[in-house]
RNA sequence: GGAAGGUUGGCAGAGUGGUCUAAUGCGCCGCACUUGAAAUGCGGUUGAGGAGAAAUCCUCUCGGAGGUUCGAAUCCUCCACCUUCCGCCA
């Protein structure tokens, strides 16, 4: 959610924003006309109840009554307009940060850097999944019979990998500052909402729903871990605040038809350690970097060749303001000559996020007035989405005769050296 | 699943229809006293919104949403959450 005040006060900064992300600039001004309106009958309301309170504390019974129909009536009106207003406001996405890239959708996103060797074969480089039923560490048919298409089974060393790829993103977080968490996955529609999501028509069919209970099961952690703090008060020495969370993951993947419908890639379900941090707004865009440096660092301790990407405009989604994705390149894949795949994303959702949920601090700042109570930035990044980890695995450290090695960092947590 | 009891400001906790703009205590902030601190005394201390150049004024806010009433923390309905007991269960 935007801060009205904002909006009333910069509204072609909002409008050049709201259609930076292909979204219908006229929202903005949908909201102003309705804000005007709600404002003037705030203030018609308030003056009769004023005025009806008098009458009340003077018993002057008769007069109070007359005024009481009177008010009803414009506050059903208040209440109609209240609502229309309010659902605009929760429709206007964050606005992006200056120094993002403008653009259309994906193919406008910048490439900042390429880090890493991409291996070299002297053989033809194997998709993963064909290597991997060999070794019998992925069973998708299985899984398909079981559960339906965009399942899998991981097996045998794969399972263990994962344990391995949990605990090395744990240490390394933990390291940072972060405290390690295993959040709920199914959360209320109230709290899914404050994140964000499911305001935008497009992520409706995105997420499951537990229609008897009213729940919702998470796509990500990040949806469990912001509303941690809803309607909490942070000192600002307890800040930043940084949680490194492992979760399973659900996604309907119903906008997404016919696409890497094969192997482990796009599934309903997979498992997540994220990263989420609570921080003070002149502190989110450092703590941006500092997030984005540990997936890196991630990367980098695999020793697998990866991109950063510095998101366009248009590919942001909703409450982001800012955002980099990292890719990882895959050997096996279009045709073995190889692609980048997305692994991780991390976003500054400034304080879209935390005005919804009503999370603030208390400023030790001399010129806020009143208590000094401010909104806080939120932010999240992936450390592994575990997968698509082992996917990259498997196609960069396969050999010619279909066995895979370990990365060497992963060695101490697993006892093994490769797969074969 | 069954039964009972709860939810009040940063915290504890009183309040069952009209100065409740919520007692009291703790905490916090300011001032006084003090060489300094503690103790003590005095004052302040929920948040949100609207009007105004400002001083300031007004409205809302006692888990949430409705309702009764001239008037609701207080009465009624629904919902959420918490605690305890029984049942079931990893």
């Amino acid at each position: 959610m935007l801060d009205i005040n904002f909006i009333r006060q910069n509204s072609e900064q909002v409008k050049k924003g709201v259609a930076a992300k292909n979204i219908k600039p006229q929202l903005a001004d949908d909201f102003l006309v309705l804000d005007k309106e709600w404002r003037e009958l705030v203030k018609e309301v308030d003056n009769l109840r004023a005025e009806q309170k008098k009458f009340s504390e003077a018993r002057e019974i008769e007069k109070a009554k007359e005024l009481k129909n009177k008010i009803q009536l414009l506050d059903d009106k208040l209440k109609q307009v209240e609502i229309e207003r309010h659902k605009i406001l929760y429709k206007l996405p964050n606005l992006p940060l200056e120094d993002v890239p403008v653009g259309k959708n994906e193919r406008d996103n910048v490439v900042l850097y390429e880090i890493g060797k991409k291996p070299e074969f002297d053989f033809q480089p194997k998709d993963y999944l064909e290597l991997a039923e060999k070794l019998d560490l992925i069973d998708i048919e299985r899984a398909s019979k079981v559960s339906g298409s965009r399942f899998g089974y991981l097996k045998n060393q794969a399972a263990l990998l994962e344990f391995a790829l949990i605990k090395l993103a744990l240490d390394t977080a933990i390291l940072k500052g972060f405290t390690p968490i295993i959040p709920p996955v199914m959360i209320k529609e109230e709290m899914m909402k404050g994140m964000g999501y499911i305001d935008r028509y497009e992520d409706q069919d995105e997420t499951y729903f537990l229609e008897k209970d009213k729940l919702y099961l998470v796509g990500t952690s990040e949806q469990s871990i912001g509303p941690m703090h809803s309607d909490e008060i942070f000192e600002e020495k307890e800040l930043p605040k940084r949680y490194a969370a492992f979760s399973n993951c659900f996604r309907s993947e119903a906008g997404s038809y016919g696409k890497d419908t094969k192997g482990i890639l796009r599934v309903h379900q997979f498992d997540k350690v994220e990263m989420f941090s609570f921080c003070l707004p002149e502190k989110s865009e450092e703590e941006h970097k500092l997030l984005l440096s540990i997936e890196e660092d991630l990367m980098q301790l695999l020793k697998l060749p990866y991109r950063a990407l510095n998101i366009c405009t248009g590919d942001l989604g909703g409450p982001a303001a800012k955002k980099y994705d990292i890719e990882v390149w895959l050997p096996g894949q279009n045709n073995g000559k190889g692609e980048y795949r997305e692994t991780h994303s991390t976003s500054n959702c400034t304080d879209f996020q935390a005005r919804r949920l009503n999370i603030r601090y208390r400023s030790q700042k001399l010129d806020v007035k009143g208590q000094g109570l401010e909104y806080i930035h939120t932010l999240n990044g992936t450390a592994f989405a575990i997968g698509r980890m082992l996917i990259a695995i498997i196609e960069n450290y396969q050999q010619k005769d279909g066995s895979i090695l370990i990365p060497e960092i992963l060695q101490k947590y697993l006892g093994f050296s490769e797969i074969k």
